[in-house]
DNA sequence: GCTGGAATGTTCATGCGGTCAACATCGGGC
DNA sequence: GCCCGATGTTGACCGCATGAACATTCCAGC
């Protein structure tokens, strides 16, 4: 393996990640389009048709930056339900956990849009990539959704339709969040942001109580 | 002008709207990302440089795109609305409406999620595509926007915060819109998928009467 | 140690998209 | 009738994804 003295010449030693790592960067400053083979490879000095020793492709490399963002997303909001005061009703513990949750969401998304873009857009095809006609995997476990349905469900004593209300919260804060960060409400002053991003949580709180 | 007997040779006669019908097309085919100028031109049978003669470039053809989605978009939910039976309770009609104007929107984007996806996506750069460096010109009014916030105007009582109202309502059914379409809950069964709908649904309702 | 296959990179070539500059054609006003 | 501006066309350039053929390196097995 390549030592400290730098021994990595033609073959790199670590390649894959270092593509991830570049490509994520990519996607942090511009979201999931801006993810690009060329440029990845680019910026670990490799030549393009070398991603293709460690990744099926674009596609691929794509939707592994996908699984970092969504991680980080899912840390995200546990930091920010962490730094939430507890409280005796645990009804109200998990109105509060919620509500934080949801903060964290839309607190990460406009805080890494590209990111956040990432984690949730289709995989585009780019301009010279064939229409994909593999069958899409079936999605892995979405740590984020998860957090959300668990606190519901936690709120829930009646037990039914859990799983769609929390859909019904995630559907809240992603619409939320790509309407801030790509939709029309982008340019939006962070004061009137705010003011939205709360009226959006008690909509979700109250929709979680009425139940 | 070319008449019936088809004059148009060299000279199209309705280049521009032949090109956006074609785009429109596209979009409802697969999404603004298909939206590509080269084959709009070549289905208008007219060589890809023509359309410069009538758009900036693809940038201005997808926005326009866009315009005509979201048009369409705003008639399917006053038409779903307009189905709707009213009510005595001026407030219960209020609500119904706006139940059924949501239902409409989501229901346009499942049944049409190219269109959708154009309507509401940001417009991103295609490979080969300059990174724009003209400001964004401000959002014209969004019907399907407006005609959320009118419904939860008339649903209110104290005149608080309403635009932020409409904003969230807009959230949750923007949000459900694309976890449908694009995100982890496409493939979910209709069955399944209408209970997301309805209680979704049902969250919107509860929280603007919670207001 | 030495060596040959497997890994890992490189070069070259193809095809698709966006866009520009230079040239061609048409239609209508004068 | 003629000329100009509007409208199309050609040809070229650049970036991207991707595949085939070739080069280099590493390491397992001797």
């Amino acid at each position: 393996m390549p030592g400290i003295s730098g021994g990595k010449n033609y073959h790199h030693g670590d390649l894959r990640n270092a593509l991830i790592g570049a490509a994520v960067d990519l996607a942090s400053e511009g979201g999931p389009e801006r993810v690009v083979l060329r440029e990845a490879a680019r910026r670990v000095g490799v030549s393009p048709t070398a991603a293709y020793r460690h990744f099926d492709g674009r596609g691929e490399l794509l939707r592994t930056v996908r699984g970092h963002a969504r991680a980080r997303l899912a840390e995200a909001m546990e930091r920010a339900a962490a730094r939430e005061p507890g409280a005796d009703d645990p009804a109200l513990a998990a109105e509060r956990r919620l509500a934080a949750l949801c903060r964290g969401y839309v607190g990460f998304a406009v805080d890494h849009p590209g990111l956040y873009r990432a984690a949730f857009g289709t995989v585009r095809p780019a301009a010279g990539e064939p229409p994909a006609g593999a069958p899409v995997p079936p999605e892995p476990e979405i740590r984020a959704f998860t957090l959300l349905r668990e606190t519901l469900e936690a709120l829930d004593r009646s037990g039914g339709r859990r799983s769609a209300a929390g859909a019904a919260a995630w559907s809240a804060v992603h619409g939320l969040s790509l309407l801030l960060l790509e939709g029309p409400l982008r340019r939006l002053p962070a004061r009137r942001r705010d003011d939205v991003v709360e009226t959006t949580l008690a909509m979700v709180v109250s929709g979680a109580r009425a139940r």
